[in-house]
DNA sequence: CCAGCAGCCTGAAAGC
DNA sequence: TGCTTTCAGGCTGCTG
């Protein structure tokens, strides 16, 4: 499930391949997550950035194509000789988009069970995705710190968790990586209420392992892969998710599963508090 | 406006 | 062995 580090991975494989490549022609899976990757067609892409979890490819018409990778979505790109139109079908059962570039390469969008999304959007115009819309401070900037975090979360009575996978209190945070700063920062992720230093404890955790994410290529559990079609290597550092009844690496309790927000969530009841 | 929740999806794994 | 059920979960859009 594609995170923050996961799509940045993505993000800076791709951008030497596309800058500067003009888009010649699309072919789309037929849904309308996916459809809108048409309205690409014709466009040069110009840079390549990263919002949260979402993949932002600037057009040289004052437009961007917004990708979501949701749960199983892919990219690649692929040299195709000789130049043929794009298909999806040519692709694979699960390519939902192809984009043909002008030299003749293919821009592949994988996505097994569809949870992902496309659109083409006005530059900086996100109102028609509610998510990216009111989308949080990226973690890795200054400009997110523990009192940013929670100036953001202390009018809501929700489990901290729920706060940070909304994507307003920070954004690019998702399940695995949010158990593991809770972990790390020793916080209950079914807290309601977590005071000023706690936030400055769980915004440098929040930092410190999505930068870890990053350094490693991403998570692979099972299905990530990025743009080369290689998987992370950070599944091996995680210490709480997907742990549930191993023992804690801090004081040996078997730790505990719970579920919210129908997420599986793993923590620690001796070295969390609420 | 916010909280809560169903629905979207498929393949791997577990259960019978 | 083979069929059925469960599980993984980010985001959208609906309801109260």
């Amino acid at each position: 499930m594609p995170e923050l580090p996961e799509v940045e991975t993505i993000r800076r494989q791709l951008e030497p391949l596309l800058t500067g490549s003009t888009i010649a022609a699309v072919d789309s899976h037929g849904s309308d997550k996916f459809s809108p990757a048409l309205d690409a067609a014709g466009a040069t892409i110009t840079a390549i950035r990263r919002r949260g979890k979402y993949l932002l490819f600037d057009l040289d018409d004052e437009r961007e194509l917004v990708a979501h990778l949701g749960m199983t979505g892919s990219f690649s790109v692929i040299d195709v000789t000789p130049k043929t139109a794009p298909s999806c079908a040519d692709h694979g059962p699960h390519t939902r988009a192809v984009w043909a570039l002008a030299d003749g390469r293919h821009l592949v969008f994988n996505d097994t069970r569809r949870f992902g999304r496309l659109r083409v959007v006005d530059t900086g115009d996100y109102s028609d995705i509610p998510t990216l819309h009111h989308m949080g401070p990226e973690p890795l900037d200054d400009e997110f710190d523990g009192a940013s975090l929670h100036a953001a979360v202390k009018a809501s009575s929700r489990p901290i968790k729920t706060q940070l996978l909304s994507q307003r209190p920070v954004s690019g945070v998702g399940n695995i990586y949010a158990d593991e700063a809770l972990f790390l920062a020793g916080i209950d992720p079914r807290a309601r209420r977590v005071g000023r230093q706690r936030c400055d404890a769980l915004a440098l955790t929040i930092k410190s392992v999505l930068k870890a994410g990053i350094d490693n290529g991403g998570t692979t559990l099972r299905d990530y892969v990025n743009a080369e079609g290689e998987e992370g290597q950070n599944q091996h550092e995680l210490v709480a998710y997907g742990r549930g009844g191993e023992p804690c690496v801090t004081c040996a309790e078997p730790l505990q599963t719970v579920v919210l927000d129908a997420r599986t969530t793993t923590f620690c009841r001796n070295c969390q508090r609420r």
